[in-house]
Parts: C-alpha cells; sequence; structure tokens
RNA sequence: GCCCGGGUAGCCGAAUUGGUCCAGGCAGCGCGCUUAAAACGCGCGGUCCUUCGGGACGUGCGGGUUCGAAUCCCGUCCCGGGCACCA
C-alpha cells in the first residue's frame, strides 16, 4: 500500500485529508439507494443550514455530530441516509441586494459554493447525490405543489390580518425585521396594519401536535417549550348579553368558579363592535392609539392598565348584574374571543384595572391574605354554590351554564394559525392569481414552478417587489381564461425547510415531490440534531406538514423527527462568539492550520455536545498532540511486521486497554452520544501503547499486540477524525476502515486481574487493598479486617458492622 | 414572576445505579533528549497542619437522610436558557 506514495515524515493532515476525501469522492463511497437491502436502515440528519457567506463554528460542531453517528451507524450494519442541501431562500440575500444591486441568487449561490467546499474539506460523509437547494426551480415546484394540497384541504386559506409596516419605508415588514418595535433598516417605529394575509391551518392539529409529543424521544425542554407554545387550557365560553344594542357576548374563561366576582367586561381595542357601542371621540381616540402600537410595545412590562369606559353595560349570566363594559388594551383580539369577563378578587391584571378605574372587588373564594388571590379555596358571595370547594364547583357552574344555554365548557390554545405571506422578493412564489370573476384560484398542477421573475429594483416601494414584475404579474386566470394577477407575496421560509427532509428520501423524481414508499422506506428521521434555537418554530411546523401530508395521503409517518439531538453553544473565553466581541473562530482557519480530523476532534472533546463548550486555543494543539501520535504509532506499528499467523498471546496491560476502550467507546457513542468521554477513551488507549511501546516490540507476539492496539486505536476515532483513522487503519491493515464493522470487546478482556479494594472505617477511607477477582464477600471482608493501617486506626474501638460492596469496597462500622 | 438546566483543580471537564472525588485535555512545575531552543518522551499535580509516620478539611452555601452523599431530601445564593397581560 505504502509502494503508490512515499510515505511522509510526519502527520500532515491536510495531505491525508485530501487523499481520503479524493477517494470518497470518486468512489461515491457515501451514497445509498432506496432499496431494502436487508440492513436496517438509520437517516441521520442535521438541520438545514441557511448558507450565507461561510460556516461557522456551529456548523461544524452539527456535522461533526451528525458525522459521528453517521458512521457509527454503518459500522454496526445499518443502511445510512445521510444527506445535505440549502435553506437558500431568506431575508440577508435580498438585504444584500438591495444594497449592492446583485441578484440573491448570485450571492445565495457563491454562499452555497463555500459552504460546499468547506463541507467537503472537513470530510463529512454525505450522499451529495441528493443535495438539494430550497431556491432551485426543481425543488420549489413542489413547495408550490404542496401548498395547493393543503389550500385543497383547507389548511392554507386566506384572511385579513395586522402586519408590521414601516411609515418612512412605506412597506410591510416581516417580523425578522422588526427589532425593538422598530424597522430594521431605518428605525422608524413600527405600526400594524391589516391586509389579506395567508395562513395554515396549524391550530386544527393543536390536539395532536400536543398529545404526540409523548410518542417521541426528545429533550425535554423542547418538549416543555412545545407544550407551552401550543398552550392548550380547559375553561369555559360563557355568554354574557348586552342589551344595549341586543348582542350575545361569548368570553372564554379557565375560571367559570368566579363568575360571581366579575365586576366588570373589557373589549380588545380590536374588538369590531367597539366603536359600534361607543364612537365617542375618546374611545374612537384609545382605538386608534392602541392600533398604531406595535405589538411588543403593548406586551411590554410594566406597562399601565389603561382603558376607557364604554358607558354600556352586559348582563352577568349567573346572576343577573349589569356590570360595565370597557375597552382597554392590555385584552388581546387574538385570543380567546377578544374580550373577557373580569373578576378583579382573584385575577391579577383585572385586580389592577380595577384599582386604577376605582371599579369594586368581590371576593367569591376564600383563601390568601390579600386580594389578588389566585389559589383555590370554598366559595363565597356565589348564591347556591356557598360553601363548596371551588374544584368542584367549577364543573358544576359549567353543567347549570349549559342548561340555561349560557354557556358550554371549552378548550383554547396560545397557538395561532401559521402567517406564510410574506412580502419580499427571494422566497417562493404562492401559486395563486385573482381573478375579477372568481377571486383567488389556484395555479394548476401542470403550470408549476410559478417562477420567481427577476426583477431590477429591490428596494422597498409600499408593496412586495414582485408587484413591480408587470408582464409576470399580469396572467390569464386558470379557471375563466379573463385577465388575472398573480399573488405577489412570497412563503415564508419555514415552509421551504418544513418538508425538506421528505424529499431528500427522492430527491431526483421530477413527477412528484416524492414516491411514497420511497418515503415511507426512510422516514422517520431516526436522529436529528441541530441548535434549540429552532426547538419551537421549525419543529412544530416539520411536524404539522407531516401530519397534513398523512392525512393526504402523501406518506404514512405521523411525526418526523423520532428522536432529537440539540447540540450546546461554543463559547469562547466564557463567552458567546460574535463578530462584534472579535472572539469568531473560523473553522476554515482551523482547518487550515491543524486540519479537519483535529477541528472536529476538538469540537467534540471540550465538553457533552449537548452542553456548551468553551473554546480554548491551546486546547485544539492538545488534540492535534494526540492525532500526531496515533499517526506515529500507525507509521511504527506498520514498520514493525509480525510474523503471519502470530497469536496475540497472554493479555497485558495494553491489550486490556484495548478492548476497555472498545467498550467505553461503544458505550458512549452508541448510547449517550458522550463524544467527549470517548474521545478521551481512545487517548488513553494511545498513552498506553506509546509508554509500552519499547518491551512490545521486543517479541513477536507483542508485537502483534502493539499493533492490534494501534489499529483498534484507528478504527474508535474513524467516526471522529475519519481521515486520520483512515489512514492509520490502512498502514496497519492495508484495509478500509469503514468497510469493517465496529470492533467488538471480549467481555474476558473487560475483567481485570485484580480489583482495588477500598476498606472505610465509619465511611472514611483507609486503606487500599489489591485483591484478586471475585474474591466472595466473607473472603474480602477477612482480607480488609487484616488490613494493618485499619488497625492502627480503630484505636480499641469495636468493629460493630461490616458492609461489603463486591469487588469494591468495605466499610467497617466502629464504636 | 413562572418553568427548565447548571455550580467539582488556575481553565475546559470526568465520576453512567448512593460506594476510591477529579479520567482526559489545557496551563504550570521537574526530568530526559539537544551545543541550545523548538518538537518529542517521562514524571508531578486540591487546601491547611505535620514530630514527615501521617492527620484534618474539601464538589456554591446551611441543614437533613444513610454504614457511606458531587449524586437523594429541605432551605438558600449565584450563573445560563425558555416563557411571560393568553383571561
Amino acid at each position: 500500500m505504502a509502494a503508490e506514495t512515499e510515505r511522509a515524515e510526519s502527520y500532515e493532515p491536510r495531505a491525508i485529508e485530501a487523499r481520503w476525501q479524493r477517494v470518497w469522492r470518486d468512489e461515491r463511497t457515501w451514497e445509498v439507494g432506496n432499496e431494502d437491502d436487508g440492513r436496517p436502515k438509520s437517516y441521520v440528519l442535521e438541520m438545514l443550514p441557511y448558507p450565507s457567506g461561510e460556516p461557522h463554528i456551529g456548523h461544524l460542531k452539527v456535522y461533526s455530530v451528525g458525522d459521528a453517528i453517521a458512521h457509527y451507524k454503518r459500522r454496526t450494519g445499518h443502511r445510512v441516509l445521510h444527506p445535505l442541501g440549502y435553506d437558500a431562500f431568506g431575508l440577508p440575500a435580498e438585504n444584500h441586494a438591495i444594497r449592492t444591486g446583485q441578484h440573491p441568487r448570485e450571492s445565495t449561490e457563491a454562499s452555497i459554493a463555500e459552504f460546499r467546499r468547506q463541507f467537503d474539506d472537513w470530510g463529512v460523509s454525505i450522499d451529495w447525490s441528493r443535495e438539494l437547494g430550497t431556491h432551485e426551480p426543481s425543488y420549489y415546484r413542489w413547495t408550490q405543489w404542496l401548498f395547493l394540497r393543503l389550500h385543497e384541504r383547507g389548511l392554507a386559506y386566506r384572511k385579513e390580518a395586522a402586519v408590521n409596516w414601516c411609515p418612512n419605508d412605506a412597506t410591510v415588514l416581516a417580523n425578522e425585521q422588526v427589532v425593538d418595535g422598530h424597522c430594521e433598516r431605518c428605525g422608524a417605529e413600527v405600526v400594524q396594519r391589516q391586509l389579506e394575509q395567508w395562513f395554515f391551518r396549524i391550530t386544527e392539529y393543536a390536539d395532536r401536535l400536543l398529545a404526540d409529543l409523548d410518542t417521541i424521544d426528545w429533550p425535554q425542554n423542547v418538549v416543555t417549550m412545545q407544550r407551552n407554545w401550543i398552550g392548550r387550557s380547559e375553561g369555559a365560553e360563557v355568554v354574557f348579553h348586552c342589551d344595549a344594542n341586543g348582542a350575545d357576548y361569548p368570553v372564554f374563561t379557565t375560571r367559570p368558579d368566579t363568575l360571581f366576582g366579575a365586576t366588570f367586561f373589557v373589549m380588545a381595542p380590536e374588538h369590531p363592535d367597539v366603536l359600534e357601542l361607543n364612537d365617542s371621540p375618546e374611545v374612537a381616540e384609545y382605538v386608534r392609539r392602541a392600533l398604531s402600537e406595535s405589538a411588543s410595545e403593548r406586551g411590554a412590562e410594566d406597562r399601565e392598565k389603561t382603558g376607557v369606559a364604554l358607558g354600556t353595560t352586559v348582563t352577568n349570566p349567573v346572576n343577573g348584574e349589569q356590570i360595565p363594559m370597557y375597552v382597554a388594551d392590555y385584552v388581546l383580539m387574538e385570543y380567546g374571543t377578544g374580550a373577557i369577563m373580569a373578576v378583579p378578587a382573584h385575577d391579577e391584571r383585572d385586580h389592577e384595572f380595577a384599582v386604577k378605574h376605582g371599579l369594586p372587588i368581590r371576593r367569591v373564594i376564600e383563601g390568601g391574605d390579600e386580594l389578588p388571590y389566585a389559589g383555590d379555596g370554598p366559595m363565597v358571595g356565589s348564591g347556591r354554590f356557598d360553601g363548596l370547594h371551588n374544584r368542584e364547583a367549577f364543573a358544576q357552574i359549567v353543567e347549570w351554564l349549559g342548561a340555561e344555554g349560557k354557556g358550554e365548557p371549552a378548550v383554547n390554545y396560545r397557538l395561532r394559525d401559521w402567517l406564510l405571506s410574506r412580502q419580499r422578493y427571494w422566497g417562493c412564489p404562492i401559486p395563486i392569481v385573482y381573478c375579477d370573476a372568481c377571486g383567488a384560484v389556484p395555479v394548476p398542477d401542470d403550470q408549476l414552478p410559478v417562477e420567481l421573475p427577476d426583477i431590477a429594483d429591490y428596494a422597498p416601494k409600499g408593496r412586495s417587489p414582485l408587484a413591480a414584475a408587470e408582464d409576470w404579474v399580469r396572467t390569464d386566470c386558470p379557471s375563466c381564461g379573463g385577465p388575472a394577477r398573480r399573488e405577489t407575496d412570497t412563503m415564508d421560509t419555514f415552509v421551504d425547510s418544513s418538508w425538506y427532509f421528505l424529499r431528500y428520501c427522492d430527491a431526483r423524481n421530477d413527477g412528484a415531490p416524492w414516491d411514497r414508499d420511497v418515503v415511507d422506506g426512510w422516514m422517520a428521521v431516526d436522529q436529528y440534531i441541530g441548535g434549540v434555537e429552532h426547538a419551537i418554530l421549525h419543529l412544530m411546523y416539520a411536524r404539522f406538514f407531516t401530519k397534513a401530508f398523512a392525512d393526504i395521503g402523501l406518506l404514512s409517518a405521523e411525526e418526523p423527527f423520532a428522536r432529537l439531538f440539540t447540540q450546546g453553544m461554543v463559547t469562547r473565553d466564557g463567552a458567546k462568539m460574535s463578530k462584534s466581541k472579535g472572539n469568531v473562530v473560523s473553522p476554515r482557519e482551523l482547518v487550515e492550520q491543524f486540519g479537519a480530523d483535529a477541528a472536529r476532534s476538538y469540537i467534540l472533546y471540550v465538553g457533552h455536545p449537548a452542553e456548551g463548550g468553551d473554546w480554548n486555543d491551546k486546547g485544539i494543539e492538545g488534540i492535534h498532540r494526540f492525532l500526531s501520535r496515533l499517526w506515529r504509532a500507525g507509521a511504527d506499528a506498520a514498520a514493525h511486521e509480525a510474523p503471519e499467523g502470530t497469536a496475540l498471546g497472554d493479555p497485558t496491560e495494553v491489550l486490556r486497554k484495548a478492548h476497555w476502550a472498545i467498550d467505553k467507546v461503544t458505550a458512549d457513542l452508541g448510547e449517550r452520544f458522550a463524544t467527549h468521554t470517548a474521545i478521551a477513551a481512545v487517548i488513553e488507549l494511545v498513552n498506553e501503547l506509546t509508554k509500552h511501546r519499547d518491551e512490545l516490540l521486543g517479541s513477536p507476539q507483542g508485537t502483534a499486540q502493539y499493533r492490534f492496539a494501534v489499529a483498534t486505536a484507528a478504527s474508535l476515532i474513524f467516526p471522529f477524525a475519519p481521515h486520520l483513522g483512515s489512514e492509520v487503519y490502512e498502514m496497519v491493515t492495508g484495509r478500509r476502515v469503514w468497510e469493517e464493522p465496529w470492533p467488538a470487546a471480549d467481555p474476558e478482556l473487560l475483567v481485570a486481574e485484580t480489583v482495588t479494594v477500598v476498606v472505610q472505617l465509619n465511611g472514611k477511607t483507609v486503606d487500599k487493598l489489591e485483591a484478586p477477582v471475585g474474591l466472595a464477600e466473607a473472603e474480602q471482608e477477612a482480607l480488609a479486617r487484616g488490613s494493618e493501617r485499619l488497625a492502627g486506626r480503630l484505636d480499641g474501638r469495636e468493629i460493630v458492622k461490616a458492609i461489603v460492596v463486591p469487588g469494591r469496597l468495605v466499610n467497617f462500622v466502629a464504636r
């Protein structure tokens, strides 16, 4: 093997890495077919990267983790799908276009090329035959197709909604463009404006999204965040009648037991009936002011509870009492019914409002030292329910309201429908046209994709940039053939990234987004890896899409990601890396200086990958030293052939260490993703074999053991440092490590010859004794009892009890 | 305010089931190799006391359970993250 190229004198990572990368590329080593070949499948996936500039340290980490898992899975007999692509639509490319005039496609594709170049440089084992970019017409054609399927089912719909509007730039803004209630570009205060927008009806899936969290293996904190985001609350809808206009106003409450304590009634400023009930200048002005404020201002902490009386009343259904109506901005139109019953004695917000406006506060639940009291207790001032515990009264009141036709049990969610319209250029066009005669008409499947046209000017003009492409906007109605206009908004980029993991399964299918059998053969993703910052939005949307597609009959999986791993952030000097702090570590420079193997291994070594991990510039040198030591050991082992057929002979410390390392790495990598302790185990093995080099190489059997230990170290380091692992393994064995099964530890060699028995006196360690393995408890106790140090410390006291932990310790209790 | 994590050596961290606290790396110190340095290899490594045998203390802090606690329980402080007018 070494004959083809002269071997170097020292570890030269860049040369080794280039060599193996060429082999993997030329032989398409990591490509995988869709046919079942009898091996269990394993779908390993990192979250879709957004290509901007060049990859950062977080990318290096996520692929280091994912690649280690993919390699481990392959070598434990799995057929592994490990693809990669790009989340290529998005705002930064468009902002760049506004500044420079460069087409977003050009800057995006330049970034993709750089990302791809560096991913190749890292030697990540990707099936590149499935590579995709969400901005390619061959991809977004199917994004549009899927939109139409959801539209057919009523899961995509249009309604008027508030958008962020910058009065200075005269444009709508995406949520990401609003920073602290101000326009990201010009700094003007952002206001709310009503516009027709497209939504996905994710709320229809709220219950299933909640319930199925129990079926997936995700980090607890992510599950909790999703649960909170869905925000299911049980309560009742209660109807309040208004005599002034004859209307019935339902409200949602989680506390029907406090109904007798409702002393006023509040509507959100957006409530359509507010001005109908009272159009005085004072009310009109209050509503106008509230509507002009941004959501973040309105939701600000410590904000005073403002509001205006409407001069009308509603009837409290439980006691017929007339209670005054108010409009106040602490009530939200989007939640419940946009109106609330206010119970100041038992709700903090209502209490604050009541105090400020001099409204009556009536206690109906006993308990607590002062009001407001939100806890439980017996009911008072509640008519026939007095004396009952409020938890019991809860159901009885709802039942009674139901019988009277004044209310019913109700469930509410914090989750809102997903607003997908974006008034920007660089995104997937929404495949809808507007016809005066037919209204909003879906573009027929055979006319997809609706391609994004080129435009000259990306600058904001008070409407979506696409509206400027007049030739593109003007079209014929697919229904009646008359003149029509295209939808000029594009889709939220989260739409693109909510189904890409399905496309990978069948990435080159141009007759459908995927073949159902193929997707069913791969899904669900067995191991998903990414940052916790996507804990809510991306993961919720992808789950929703998967469920909706399953309902439509496009696939079988109910959940997209069976197992989720969230990586921690890499810090430097204890602080988040950021350009402004100037403490950014560039993966490109690291790889140039130390090689990809060292960079990847170090990032997995600083700590458990789920935790943070503080970057230390000197630390990577330590890993580089270790890899160099392994390389030298490989060259050394290659230069010391053991005669053909030499047995390994009697176990030595090195042989035992090798099997210990196999066992340790297998458990750490396979069970707990503890890459840091796995790598530490390989370091220990290499340290051990380096230390015993001379004595081992003195005999044929020792030489065989040395070679075995070196090959084992190479085999075990391979998932973390694939190039060096391949190189050293080949040097010693002439074989390719990735074609070898994962090594198995010999259980007999995992058992040491002797164990250390700790002798304790009243729980304090007084001696340590070497003892043979497998000693009976009584023998172990007798051995410990004979300890001279124990005798010295006993000082005349009497042993009253001995606790024996076999193979570990003996604790004597003495008085 | 509420809900999760976490606090071990100068630094990053290990201790997987309640059983030897600190594996591995960094930094530091000593030794070897070298004319020298780098590189490389080997070794040391908590604090205080000591009659040099050893002893006491030690996992943020204070209590508790236990033969035995970094690990379990109660209280408290600090750091990080998430949510936060959702009725």
